[in-house]
RNA sequence: GCAUCCGUAGCUCAGUUGGAUAGAGUGUCAGUUUCCGAAACUGAAGGUCACAGGUUCGAUCCCUGUCGGGUGCACCA
């Protein structure tokens, strides 16, 4: 693997540290510069050092200096403050990390990583409820692809809920007229209707009861049905999935149903082992405090009275699947914030049963709901729920509008074609761009602005980086990879940017959280705007090797904004 | 009631092992273009980081309490 440059600033200073005497325990704590006054990192951990030698912080900041060896990576370090340590680095330096692939970017050791996430319930079409867990789940995969991990997407959809007795049951009688095909072209009306009838009819309730008995328990004609229905809904779900552009496939989309041979062994393991107990007559584990790290007594229900079974007992045989079968790793679970709880619960008793070992990773990517502008959960002016394709059209149509306001010599076809993919890149970017954990304001307006941390913004970037080339008559490709010599302050700044990519991707994929990328790349495009400002590139008074070294640095700019909006599932566009 | 997450500028959001004068964007005001895309850039103004204690050389961050809000709590998923 190739060490990031932080980790080389980290190693020099750990030496510099023991060598004099400071304690293995002690943090060194290197960071980014707050200010770029305060040069490009900054190693903060000399006073917290000082206070356990007794000693003067900013003596002993001057020792670590005199100490470190950073053999020409830094141009100076110098003491600030109470003891801080800044340091700038050096541009010759900078020049050679920049020419030696700087994107090319793996993890020290690759895994084997499930990624569960979208997973709508098959009973009804996506609904905007499902955007955050697609939208985010997609950018992880992409980013752990790309670290170099082998990685397994799972569509956890709902296809084995007691509803499909229902559904079922309508669309049984349905068939029976011979008009299903038709029916069911809009999933949220037949679901209403078959409710309807549900509600409304107590021989079809008892049809579609004894339909849920039927089904799970293999009969071939409710089977079929449920097959079809099934069919049906995930190509909805795949057409919605193709439009946000993710990477899902149908054959991501495993359902509980797959599990539903594993449910009863899986039960009898818990059971025969103690771990589970007969409470009330359901099936349940009661987790300690100790175990669960919190005092939240709820039993995870894993079998009902009348023996059916939950989601707790369906998602613990997709443990089994994906540690035993598929070899997992690390299981990392994009869902609700609110099912905290049920997957504490489900990690706790995977281990504790050994159906996963120690080892893996188990994580949930929690995320919070998405608000409308009044500040409530996210619903239609009646209240009712929106439809996720829905609500990617609007995006498209608002893209549209504003596109052909701004361009209004463009042929149609084309205000068409960047209009598909402005509206679903700003309403993807304006999901990731923001902390996953806390609760967002969904506004069509300031997703699609141009100013800001917004897709059009960073897309405008692009196309200026582009276009720079074409006004010269050359390719932006054929600098990539060319040595960058660097001067100015604003070129320093950019390079050791860019010289960052690697740190911050890692950082991404650990704690899977794209709005540290998301981040990292605004701040690129801002730093860019700055160097392009106060550089010039093409301007006739600009000597040869500047404009050479500039457009390199360019080139390598745009590279580094392309890639990290793909890492995130956003395609870049050629104009504007 | 128990559990859990949150409270940062008028608004939308950052703030990564505790670090320097808490940052962006928007909105407001003031500027920048005979030359590479002004969908840009520069500057000003805007904060008791909900409140009160505690730990620390140092707290938006860690601990305790209070207030305010979200969410989850037995056989749906």
């Amino acid at each position: 693997m190739q060490i990031t440059l932080y980790q080389q600033l980290e190693q020099k200073f750990r030496t510099a540290f023991n060598s004099l005497g400071i304690d293995a325990s002690i943090p060194i704590v290197l960071q980014e510069s707050s200010k770029p006054e305060f040069g490009d990192y900054q190693v903060n951990g000399a006073m917290a050092a000082a206070k356990t030698l007794k000693m003067n912080p900013r003596e002993l900041a001057q020792k670590i200096i005199d100490s470190v060896d950073l053999g020409g990576i830094a141009d100076k370090l110098e003491i600030a403050g109470p003891g801080f340590i800044n340091i700038t680095l050096n541009n010759q330096y900078l020049s050679i990390l920049l020419a030696d692939n700087i994107l090319m970017v793996k993890d020290d050791r690759e895994h084997t990583i499930v990624v569960d996430y979208s997973a709508p319930n098959l009973a009804k079409e996506m609904h905007v409820g499902h955007l955050r867990s697609t939208v985010i789940g997609d950018a992880l995969v992409r980013i752990y692809e790309f670290l170099g991990n082998k990685v397994i997407r799972r569509n956890h959809v709902g296809d084995w809920g007691t509803q499909f007795g229902m559904l079922t049951a309508y669309l049984f009688e349905l068939n029976q007229q011979d008009n299903a095909s038709i029916e069911l072209h809009d999933l949220e009306e037949f679901y209403r209707k078959s409710k309807v009838r549900f509600d409304e009819d107590a021989d079809f309730a008892n049809r579609a009861r004894e339909f849920v008995v039927r089904l799970q328990s293999g009969d071939e004609q409710v089977l079929a049905l449920w097959q079809q229905f099934v069919e049906t809904s995930l190509g909805h779900c795949q057409e919605v999935c193709d439009r946000l552009g993710t990477k899902l496939t149908r054959a991501d989309a495993v359902g509980e149903s797959s599990y539903n041979d594993l449910l009863a062994p899986m039960v009898l393991r818990l059971m025969n082992s103690g771990i589970a107990i007969d409470s009330e007559g359901a099936k349940c584990v009661f987790l300690t405090p100790e175990e669960l790290g919190s005092k939240d007594e709820t039993p995870f229900i894993i079998q009902k009275k009348d023996g059916g079974y939950l989601y707790a007992t369906t998602d613990i045989a997709a443990v089994y699947d994906r540690v035993n079968n598929l070899g997992a790793d690390r299981l990392v679970y994009v869902i609700d914030a609110r099912q905290s709880l049920h997957l504490k619960q489900l990690f706790v008793v995977s281990k504790k049963a050994g159906i996963a070992p120690q080892k893996t990773k188990m994580e949930h990517s929690a995320f919070g709901t998405m608000m409308g502008e009044d500040g409530k959960p996210f619903k239609t002016r009646s209240g009712g729920t929106v439809k996720l394709i829905d609500l990617i059209n609007e995006a498209i149509e608002r893209a549209e509008t504003m596109i052909r306001e701004r361009n209004p010599e463009w042929a149609e076809e084309d205000v068409v074609t960047l209009a598909k993919v402005l509206g679903v890149a700003s309403m993807k970017y304006a999901d990731l761009s923001k902390n996953r954990l806390s609760d967002y304001i969904f506004s069509f307006d300031k997703m699609l602005a141009f100013d800001g941390n917004t897709a059009p913004y960073l897309l405008y970037a692009y196309t200026r980086i582009n276009s720079i080339f074409n006004k010269a008559g050359l390719k932006r490709e054929d600098y990539l990879g060319a040595t960058i010599v660097i001067n100015e302050f604003d070129e320093h700044r950019l390079a050791v940017h860019i010289a960052k990519f690697a740190e911050k991707l890692h950082q991404t994929a650990k704690e899977n959280y794209p709005h540290y990328l998301c981040g990292y790349i605004y701040e690129l495009a801002g730093l860019f705007m700055k160097f392009y400002e106060s550089c010039p590139i093409l301007r006739s008074d600009v000597r040869d090797d500047a404009k050479h070294n500039r457009l390199a640095l360019t080139a390598l700019a745009g590279e580094t904004l392309k890639l990290s909006l793909d890492l995130l599932g956003i395609p870049v566009v050629e104009r504007m």
